[in-house]
DNA sequence: AATGGCACGC
DNA sequence: GACGTACGTGCCATTA
């Protein structure tokens, strides 16, 4: 069946709009819009693979709808002076790719939409329509798929009848009747007065549409709402009037107009240079472009020569010429986790030329060990991708990898943390607008090779004028190869006793799983939290707290208030922390112990928090049990490598909330920091309204609480919820608290203001987050985003700190020559494996490079433990 | 293979 | 009045 895909232009101009900030040419043409709707324009014709297409504009306000209601769309804000000349541009566009767009007066886009669906069906067309505007899904039938936009501009998601039915519990004619009965704000349709969105539902469950409501209305209770839609049924009809597409414009219907063609480029091109789409301009490939002039001296800049080669002179070769030139790109392809350094091929790049080569197992390791001393040769500069992949997958081939002086996936990450993936082909696609299609891996990472040399000057570009070229080159680049050297350090751990203890868990699980049968009368699956749900709540007729999305949740908040209803409930909570040991840690960690080495080698991710963080997985060990007495036992097996050495742990004291009264410069909170005072008690002291010396247990515990609170943005509700404590008292505390510490609550006032103006906030060092969510219409969302607002500086702050201070404390081992290693990061603190002779060297030297690795209008604190095992640490006073 | 619920850390 | 503590990862069960 032939392919019709029919687009929303108005929709999707007002969509790339609104999701992308505004671009001018150097003109001071606006081109954002175009821009946006030209990438999904391309993206859904690249996936969809139409056989025609047409594009559907709103011609102008007046509609044969404003006659009917004067007051119809009547609430829209005028169409911004930005947007407007864009859709003159947008259809020069269409025009220059030969795709056919339609307009007409006294109708909307969509009415031609249905007009054309509704043809294409007798056409035997499928028709596919793509739009951001949910009205369209009343179109939907057995001919017709409508794609909405999701969040961002190429985020798409089909709805046939069944995913509209499983979304919305609506058949497409429903749609229509819910608009009728609730209304529509944004185009100004007025509804059935008091009658919402939970009203609708119900009553289109029960009578199925608008009609079956009318024909049986004496059913409908309870009579209010009776009366509402006695009195609204004017309305209620004149509604779905308006709501209903119009699906008989009179338009010129010739097939072949339609039919998908190429685009032709001689106008394209200089279309795309004049409004500076140049990352379009390098996407568009050289095949496509035969026919095109213009091409020929355009194609070097994007396009970059590769090429596969295999002999090992023809790898000696390009290492002369990487010798010559100074400056290589360097790609290492691989095959599962780094640490395995099993490596699938290498490629090179330098000037404008770039090679791959394959690599075969240990059998081609002479291929590795020709590049080997380029590779470790300091003053070859290297531009890399994820350098410390790279670094621990060759090291693990015995090959030094130094001299890396940029890393794009880092750049990459700092310029957009949230971006998720930093891998070549995720970086390339924003900025370069390049498609990575080569599947051959030497060929692949030759290519790579390229598109780094090309993308290190734009990134650079790009960290120099958001001021993060610093924090780029002297803390995350040099971290890189830290973390690399950590992870391949490893951390010894006793694997007999980690099996002694998942022996002892799994006997009291064992246990406990009889006991929970005997008190359930039954036997059932304790891990399944649906079973559970059904004994607690079912067969022992427990009270339900709180719900999850599927049904009843059984987390450990609701059994703690459970636990005098039922001798099971503990038994349970038992059960599951011992289960959560044994797994995770007893099990999991044994299991993640190295064959090769003998230790854990974590690997530390440096570009998936949005704060700045660092995480650790397979296994992570920064979640290692600490606050429970049973858990914390774990902590035993993790020991220092030879005998005789020790574990240093070095953690700051405070460090969030010391960078919090270093950044709002708050006066109460500086003093008390500067005055080595116990922070809980003053913050006690304050909000209690009484002197430090009367603050009791109970009044610090909630002081302690507000704290922890303030630093993650505080509500009254999470407050009197960690409290147990009344929402009007939470609130209390936090008024006060504010009250106390002015300076404070001026600083999140003007963090969150300044976010909204430029649409990030940054730490200490400069580092961003993007805030979209304070741009939301949603209020929780908006509000959340208020709280990530006040929160990431300072979370990320504390990462920059503890950052630069690995950077000094790797520094100052190397520079003494010591043997002691820095071997994992859990966030505020620092672990090392010391050798005993070094011990009164290592301590002030990593004490004193946490506590001035930045200066801060407060101290900062380092306090420093030593121990034989990771649980037995002895803090030392200074 | 992806999602949800739960639990561990800071 | 909405919602309801930031940032993560891993395990298990369930669903597709």
């Amino acid at each position: 069946m032939d392919k019709f895909l029919l687009i929303d232009g108005s929709s999707l101009l007002h969509r790339g709009f609104y999701a992308l900030p505004v671009l001018t040419t150097q003109n001071g043409e606006y081109t954002n819009a175009v821009y946006g709707f030209i990438m999904m324009l391309n993206k859904a014709i690249e996936q969809e693979q139409p056989d025609y297409l047409c594009v559907a504009f709103d011609k102008s306000r007046h509609t044969f709808r404003t006659e009917k209601y004067a007051a119809y769309k009547g609430t829209r804000k005028e169409t911004p002076s930005e947007l407007k000349p864009q859709f003159q541009l947008v259809k020069e566009v269409l025009d220059a790719m030969n795709i056919h767009w339609e307009e007409l007066d006294g109708y909307e886009g969509d009415d031609i939409l249905g007009t054309l669906a509704a043809w294409g069906k007798t056409q035997r067309m499928e028709n596919h329509i793509l739009t951001g505007d949910r009205d369209l899904l009343q179109l939907i039938n057995d001919h017709t798929t409508v794609f909405l936009t999701k969040k961002g501009i190429t985020d798409i998601r089909p709805y046939d009848a069944a995913a509209l039915m499983e979304q919305y519990a609506l058949t497409p004619g429903q749609v229509v009747d819910m608009k009728a009965l609730m209304g529509d704000s944004s185009d100004n349709i007025p509804g059935v007065a008091g009658v919402g969105e939970k009203t609708t539902a119900k009553l289109l469950h029960e009578f199925g549409d608008l009609d079956g409501i009318y024909a049986c209305i004496d059913q409908v209770k309870p009579e209010k709402l009776k009366e509402k839609l006695v009195n609204g049924k004017e309305i209620a009809y004149l509604s779905k009037e308006l709501a209903t597409i119009f699906c008989d414009v009179p338009l010129e219907k010739a097939k072949e107009i339609f039919r998908y063609q190429k685009p032709s480029y001689d106008k394209l091109i200089p279309l795309y240079q004049r409004l500076e789409f140049h990352s379009l301009l390098r996407n568009m490939k050289p095949q496509d472009l035969d026919d095109s002039s213009v091409f020929a001296e355009k194609q070097e800049t994007w396009t970059f020569p590769y090429k596969e080669i295999s002999a090992i002179e023809e790898i000696r070769d390009a290492v002369e010429k990487i010798r010559e030139s100074g400056v290589m790109s360097l790609t290492v392809a691989l095959q599962g986790r780094a640490l395995l350094g099993d490596v699938l091929a290498v490629g090179l790049g330098w000037g404008k030329e770039t090679v791959g080569f394959a690599v075969n197992g240990w059998l081609e390791k002479d291929k590795l060990a020709a590049v080997a001393e380029i590779l470790a040769d300091q003053s070859i500069e290297k531009y890399v991708v994820d350098g410390k992949e790279s670094y621990v997958a060759l090291a693990q081939n015995d090959i030094l990898l130094k001299g890396v002086t940029e890393d794009i996936a880092l750049a990459a990450y700092l310029l957009n943390p949230t971006a998720g993936k930093y891998t070549i082909e995720q970086i390339a696609e924003p900025y370069m607008g390049m498609v990575q299609k080569e599947e051959n891996p030497a060929l692949k990472a030759a290519q790579s090779c390229g598109l780094i040399l090309s993308l290190v000057p734009i990134l650079k570009e790009k960290l120099e004028t958001d001021h993060m070229l610093a924090l780029y080159q002297d803390i995350e680049l040099p971290l890189s190869m830290i973390l690399g050297k950590m992870e391949r350090e490893g951390v010894k751990v006793d694997k007999e006793q980690l099996a002694a203890f998942s022996q002892q868990l799994s006997q009291e699980i064992n246990g406990l799983t009889k006991d929970i049968y005997q008190l359930a009368g039954k036997e059932f699956n304790i891990n399944s939290p649906k079973q559970l749900q059904e004994i607690l709540f079912g067969d022992l007729g427990l009270t339900p707290i709180k719900k999850t999305k599927t049904g009843y949740s059984t987390d450990g908040e609701v059994l703690e208030q459970l636990i005098e209803e039922h001798p099971i409930i503990e038994k349970i909570l038992d059960y599951r922390a011992y289960s959560k040991l044994n797994s995770t840690y007893a099990v999991g960690l044994g299991e993640a112990v190295s064959p090769l080495t003998g230790y854990l080698h974590t690997s530390f991710n440096q570009m998936v928090t949005a704060t700045g963080r660092l995480s650790s997985t397979e296994p992570n060990l920064q979640n290692i049990p600490v606050r429970m007495e049973m858990g914390r036992q774990i902590r035993k097996v993790f020991m220092p490598k030879k005998a005789g050495n020790l574990l240093l742990a070095a953690d700051y004291s405070q460090i969030e909330l010391r960078v919090l009264a270093h950044i709002s410069g708050d006066p109460v909170l500086c003093k008390s920091f500067l005055d080595g005072e116990d922070i809980h008690a003053r913050t006690a002291a304050e909000v209690f309204d009484v002197p430090l010396s009367q603050v009791d247990a109970s009044m610090r515990r909630k002081a302690k609480a507000v704290n922890f609170g303030i630093i993650y943005g505080i509500s009254d509700f999470g407050l009197a919820r960690d409290l147990g404590i009344g929402r009007k008292e939470a609130k209390v505390y936090i008024e006060k608290y504010f009250q106390r510490y002015e300076q404070i609550a001026q600083y999140f006032d003007n963090v969150v203001e300044q976010a909204k103006k430029d649409g990030f906030v940054s730490t200490i060092l400069g580092r961003r987050r993007y805030l979209p969510e304070l741009a939301s219409k949603n209020f929780t969302v908006r509000n959340f985003g208020k709280r990530l607002a006040m929160n990431s500086p300072i979370q990320g702050s504390a990462a920059d700190i503890i950052k630069k201070a690995m950077i000094l404390a790797d520094r100052a081992i190397r520079e003494k020559g010591l043997q002691s290693q820095m071997i994992l990061q859990v966030h505020d603190e620092l672990i090392f494996d010391m050798v005993a002779e070094e011990k009164d060297i290592l301590i002030p030297l990593v004490k004193q490079c946490m506590e001035q690795a930045v200066n801060l209008q407060v101290p900062l604190i380092a306090d420093m433990k030593i121990g034989t095992n990771w649980y037995d640490m002895e803090k030392l006073s200074f």
